[in-house]
DNA sequence: CTAGATAATTGACCGCGGTCAATAATAAAT
DNA sequence: ATTTATTATTGACCGCGGTCAATTATCTAG
């Protein structure tokens, strides 16, 4: 067990992420530098990643908080009857991860935690998404042969390939709620046949 | 139009790949370094990037290149009959993906091509993975509610999933073919109920 | 209050991807 | 052949993420 940190180190987290948001809300997350991060904040470069790994753990930081906010919106909504309502319920979290192409690698990247010690923020909002959305699957009225989690799992995987698509310049023509209304649609409510 | 090119360009070109190649396969396609590339090829720097755009771009001729080999020979396999058929199937192309981190970083980051001009190797292989494994599923005994171009988008979307999760040490107690023998099965022949 | 231990901060430095004005090699025109 | 227009190559240079030995601030024991 380390001692309890100290009033100076809090404070000093506190104004690297200050400027770094203030640099995100004046421009795009992509076009951060923490070079200007610690010029904003006073300090110096090596006080930067003595307080965070990597480049990618503030993004981890900022981008978690983000995505958490709109799960705290999300979760209070009552559970969605169809899968248009699903898609509805979502739009936050998707307009979120499709605001940036770099934001979107971000969180591909980060969304699995390469060891168990070390669940940054927005691994735990992926396992967070799955419980809140697999809570409304339960209820709607939605295929049952699977798992609720299961189902929520693959909305996960269709909310990814169908922004992933719509990032690519051939497939930009269908909007990327079209082609989820699709998957989810036959992922979520299979006709059999 | 431009002109032919240059027997010298070619050779140069050939050069840098087969540099990269030999760096490749005596480590890791992460630790492959521009500078060591050069080197090896003796040429300047400079000359690395009037062949390429960036590093991803010679990524993306390499990778492109093996998968591409991996869907010469999975096409000529006779359709899968069932679910587990078709993870067999896969399992070259599964193993490429998931070989290194790094390397499905890149698929990821290169699957979608940001212009329509510049549709790389990799992304290239995308479509055609989607039109060989839809082919199969034609044939098979699966869902015939949605296209099977639709059944074959879901089976890389599933597949990324299931190789994203397995890169995650929390999950990585369940072997990607199980988790993703669970989402196709579902996927593909749903029970209804 | 002081001395020693621990934790936080510093900034010069490195690695490596990527740029670009200058130069050299090649092809086309006369 | 000689000039002219293109194309290919060069390597010094830059930007920026990340490191680390040295320094300074804070805490704790006696």
């Amino acid at each position: 067990m380390g001692r309890a940190p100290q009033k100076r180190t809090l404070e000093t987290r506190a104004k690297l992420v200050a400027a770094a948001q203030d640099i995100v809300s004046e421009g795009s997350y992509a076009d951060l530098r923490t070079e200007e991060v610690v010029l904003r904040a006073g300090v110096a470069k090596g006080t930067f990643f003595a307080h965070f790994k990597d480049k990618d753990a503030l993004m981890d930081q900022l981008i978690g908080a983000r995505i958490n906010e709109c799960l705290d919106q999300i979760e209070v909504c009552p559970a969605p009857r169809d899968v248009d309502g699903l898609i509805n319920a979502l739009m936050p979290l998707l307009d979120l991860m499709r605001c940036e192409r770099y934001v979107f690698d971000v969180i591909l990247r980060l969304s699995g935690a390469a060891a168990i010690e070390e669940i940054g923020p927005i691994a735990q909002t992926f396992e967070r998404q799955v419980i809140v959305i697999a809570g409304w699957l339960a209820q709607g009225p939605f295929r049952s042969d699977i798992s609720p989690e299961l189902m929520a799992e693959g909305v996960q995987a269709f909310c990814i390939q169908a922004i992933a698509l719509n990032f690519c310049a051939i497939n930009q023509a269908i909007p990327a709620e079209d082609r989820l209304r699709e998957y989810l649609g036959a992922w979520l409510m299979p006709a059999k046949a």
